[in-house]
RNA sequence: GGUAGGAUGGUCUAGAUUGGUAAGAUUUUUGCUUCGGGAGUAAAGGAUCCAGGGUUCAAAUCCCUGUCCUGCCA
């Protein structure tokens, strides 16, 4: 069977893992483990979506940085939580061929160290601020057993902006852009339904003042946590030297946000969020292939069939100028068989053309989200096209809108946080603390429950409790729960 | 960490109880017939059966060691 065998609602995780390797996307086969090639299809949606997240990042005043992979440990040891954090799941480069090197020299698994060393010398002024900057590249974070292709590997491909400023308010502001733009990103463009959390203070990036992260809303309740912007402040700006002269002449360290949208994740949230049974849908700009052409005749009726199909190609190119499209004219294949192919693969319009079409002046074409078949009249194709093509993501993005609230459980005990939980819901309650006092309550929903703490909303809250769900000291927080992918 | 399985053509699996010519499906290549929702047929190609050692006339199969994978429990 050349299809998905299960349904994606009855065992998600058999789904996902067929929709990878019968759609062509990555392969496991690699023999180092947590190191996966993309295949062409994942590599050519990934690299659009590169395209259009650097795109914007230039367009809010950002420059693009080419930064080296390997990062010295003394520039990696220089802030003492980041380093907590991370080592122990760095790779380390140690020989030079046969010969030991003097200093190991780490992957980088995020590039703060090796930005922020250059940052100290290219910053002198306050005429040099803002700052902002990003790099597009690979990192390397030695995980353990539990990688799954696109969410958690041990190589994986981001873009990580680093911003400084000479105010902390403005290193606010530059977060609260950050937000912005996660949102533009995925919800608008990549159909992914999000909402930010302030994550509490046991669980931010190691070196940060606060972090923010979007948890991607998935169907089945759970959560996935998506970019996440931090601010720094001076946590790093101080033992990296990262400073400036001000209008008095005085020396000020810089304040410091950095942001990372992990695009492979991304993709994974996206085909894992959009696709059916029928394998992957993917939006409009970001499908390889937007239109496929497939013609079907019998031997009598082969070369007319053909020579249509190939006028209709031309003309498509003709009016649809931004868009891929394909003829696929392959004689050794049935067209049952491809029409299940390039719907597994997720091309979003297939056109059909055969002798009645022919007769009849018109073609058959097929909606990929709803499955629908409907005939057009050649003199009508243009304009239906263009309408399709433009109405096709916001489309999907309706079929998988979630309004936020109406998933949400408010919860007084932790007994209710379970039985929500069960009932995959994303539970709201109250919380001592999202500092580091409030870390023993969120063990134990974490070992009660095996849901998490997610912190808090950023945007308005409008719940207010009275006690901590866990342990009835006075809730200084309204907090969210969730189990997580 | 505990525990139970597993590793055989590109892919999935049989073969193990009872040691004896490595099998099937699928994929790939080619020919002919097909083609409006996963085509049929004929042929060809493809595995030192995870690694190393042992028992034996003979090992995919039995024994030992190692490596890697998977499930379940903490």
């Amino acid at each position: 069977m050349k299809g998905i065998s299960v349904k994606k609602n009855e065992d998600f995780s058999q789904w996902y893992t067929e929709l990878i390797q019968k759609a062509e996307l990555a392969d496991i086969r690699y023999n180092v483990r947590g190191l996966v090639p993309y295949r062409a299809w994942a590599s050519i949606t990934i690299r659009k979506m590169y395209r259009v997240y650097e795109e914007t990042l230039e367009r809010k005043g950002h420059l693009p940085l080419i930064m080296p992979t390997l990062i010295p440990e003394s520039n990696f040891m220089l802030e003492a939580k980041h380093v907590e954090g991370f080592s122990p799941r760095v790779f380390w480069v140690t020989h030079g061929g046969d010969k030991e090197l003097e200093e190991r020299l780490a992957l980088r698994p995020t590039s703060e160290t090796a930005l922020y060393q250059m940052y100290s010398l290219w910053i002198r002024s306050y005429n040099d601020l803002p700052f902002k900057r990003y790099v597009s590249g690979q990192v390397f974070r030695y995980e353990g057993a539990d990688t799954r292709v696109f969410f958690r590997a041990r190589e994986f491909h981001w873009i990580e902006s680093h911003d400084v400023f000479a105010t902390e308010e403005e290193a606010k502001q530059q977060v609260i852009e950050d937000m912005e733009t996660t949102y533009e990103m995925l919800q608008d463009e990549f159909a992914i339904p999000i909402i930010f959390f302030q994550r509490p203070e046991w669980d931010k990036f190691p070196g940060a003042v606060h972090t923010y992260a979007a948890d991607a809303l998935m169907d089945s309740g759970k959560v996935l946590q998506l970019p996440s912007t931090h601010l720094l402040g001076q946590n790093f700006s101080i033992p990296f030297d990262v400073k400036f002269i001000d209008e008095n002449n005085d020396e000020q360290y810089g304040y410091i946000t950095c942001y990372g949208p992990a695009i492979s994740r991304i993709y994974g949230a996206m085909i894992a969020l959009l696709g059916d049974d029928n394998g992957l849908v993917l939006p409009w700009d970001l499908a390889p292939i937007q239109v496929v052409v497939i013609p079907i005749y019998r031997s009598a009726t082969k070369d007319e069939v053909l020579e249509k199909a190939r006028e209709l190609e031309t003309a498509l190119k003709k009016y649809m100028k931004e868009t891929t499209i394909k003829l696929d004219d392959r004689d050794y294949v049935s067209p049952g068989e491809k029409f299940n192919e390039w719907e597994l693969k997720g091309v979003p319009l297939r056109i059909e053309i055969g002798p009645k079409d022919i007769q009849n002046e018109q073609v058959v074409v097929v909606n990929r989200i709803s499955g629908n078949k409907e005939s057009v009249k050649l003199v009508d194709l243009k304009n239906y096209t263009s309408s399709y093509a433009s109405n096709f993501t916001k489309e999907l993005k309706k079929k998988h809108s979630i309004q936020f609230e109406a998933q949400v459980q408010l919860a007084q005990t932790v007994d209710e946080v379970k039985k929500a939980i069960g009932e995959n819901k994303i539970v709201c309650s109250g919380f001592c603390s999202i500092d580091l006092d409030g870390e023993s309550c969120a063990e134990l929903i974490e070992k009660e429950v095996k849901a998490f703490v997610r912190g808090k909303r950023v945007d308005t809250e409008k719940h207010k409790f009275e006690k901590c769900v866990v342990c009835g000291k006075p809730a200084k927080e309204t907090i969210y729960i969730a189990r997580s992918y």
